[in-house]
DNA sequence: GTATTCGATTCTGTATACAGTTTGGCGCAC
DNA sequence: GTGCGCCAAACTGTATACAGAATCGAATAC
């Protein structure tokens, strides 16, 4: 979960921002849940000043969110902006495509077969945790082969937005199927077949999303209620 | 450069963040400039405690950098990072053709003419500063107009750093030939053709940066220098 | 005259202190 | 028994204090 941001080097800070960050998308910390600022700074062996600077950044990243004079709590998306992230992807990863199709190489490529063959074996010994993590990672490998480092760091952030609405609306989706939804990309790519890759492409992140039970419940109620009163 | 961010909203420490970020995109901060915290401080009447709040976030959108131990300098973006910067516009701009030309309603057309006509003004009466801005909100608009946040929020992102850029690489762009630009992509959008305006939208995306002078200069060679001590 | 080292000053990074707000519970009225 | 209001505890927001690092200049060596 580490992001790449050179210049942005903060060692302490970013220390307690992975860490929660880690906690969020393992789903230890379940969305909703207030993070006191003084229970943190206990538990990190640092102050509340550091705490905060922590919490300021997870809150740029929208995995959580600061109420003024109430605190942190772990962010609990509404169903439209679950939709809102997976179109912007949609639009992104298709986008990508294209450059791909003209500028990956060769062990690039290679690269990405080792990845879904890291895929399978995880899906195959039912590694859910490892599973999780490569069939998200998969996608940051595509940013990162556009040799866009800017593209790069805004897929981490729709990365992460993703594993918290995964976790919130819990996906239906067969490992399986993303994996093999994956090799037939990494196909296309390998035969320059822009239009296929792109239609490929889009597609996975429509299935992702389709799988999602994106109808409103309990976090969306709590949240209809807040807004009645 | 007010940032749409229902929920992360910090008044005291936001005033200080649309300040200077004000004063970075119209140039009155030039590149490089240290800002430091005691004085920003006093400037503002608050504790260095909320600028460096400030600062981090600043510094988060790209627009400051921090280093370790030696303070923030307003940023001063590679040529790498700006061609990064216009590429991921590029795609995304295009990419949101998609979208508008399914969505866009009659009403917001009428909207964008209504900004067009307002670009022409500035422009025929050469107001510098307005005619800039103007330039840059066409793009919020139509990030605005795809009913998707968190594309908007992306794109005022990506905006406010290409601002920083195109003051950085001086742009011998005419805004007559932007803001043609402009309307012909409404023109397109309007009626519905999409394959033309995703072309529109990239070749006009595609202009702005090449008429950046993209060569290494004087920020580059401060830059350099600082490398080899 | 040039380069180098040491020291004073300034600034950042972190901890702590204090003020104002929110929260939860107890007691009182009805 | 139920609902309202008040008080105490806990927490956030901001200011201040202190320690350590970086910077700049002067003095010294060559």
């Amino acid at each position: 979960m580490s992001r790449a941001t050179p210049g942005t080097t903060q060692t302490t800070t970013q220390r307690i921002v992975d860490s929660i960050t880690a906690a969020i998308v393992e789903r230890r910390l379940m969305p909703g849940t207030k993070l006191a600022e003084q229970r943190l700074a206990d538990i990190f062996s640092v102050s509340r000043t550091v705490v905060r600077q922590a919490l300021n950044q997870l809150s740029r990243d929208r995995l959580i969110t600061l109420e003024p004079a109430r605190g942190a709590f772990v962010a609990t998306p509404s169903v439209e902006e679950a939709h809102q992230v997976f179109e912007l992807r949609q639009l992104l990863e298709g986008a990508m495509m294209r450059l791909l199709v003209e500028r990956i190489t060769t062990p690039q490529i290679a690269e990405l077969r080792a990845h879904l063959k890291a895929e399978q074996e995880a899906i195959a010994l039912n590694h859910v945790a490892e599973r999780t993590r490569l069939l998200a990672h998969f996608h940051s490998l595509l940013a990162r082969m556009t040799g866009n480092q800017v593209l790069e760091e805004l897929q981490a952030d729709l990365l992460s937005r993703s594993s918290l609405i995964s976790l919130m609306y819990q996906s239906s989706q067969s490992a399986a199927e993303s994996s093999a939804e994956h090799k037939a990309i990494v196909d296309a790519l390998e035969r320059r077949q822009l239009q296929v890759a792109v239609e490929l492409a889009e597609s996975h992140i429509e299935q992702v999303e389709r799988n999602l039970r994106l109808d409103p419940r309990a976090p969306d109620l709590a949240e209809a209620l807040k807004e009645h009163v």
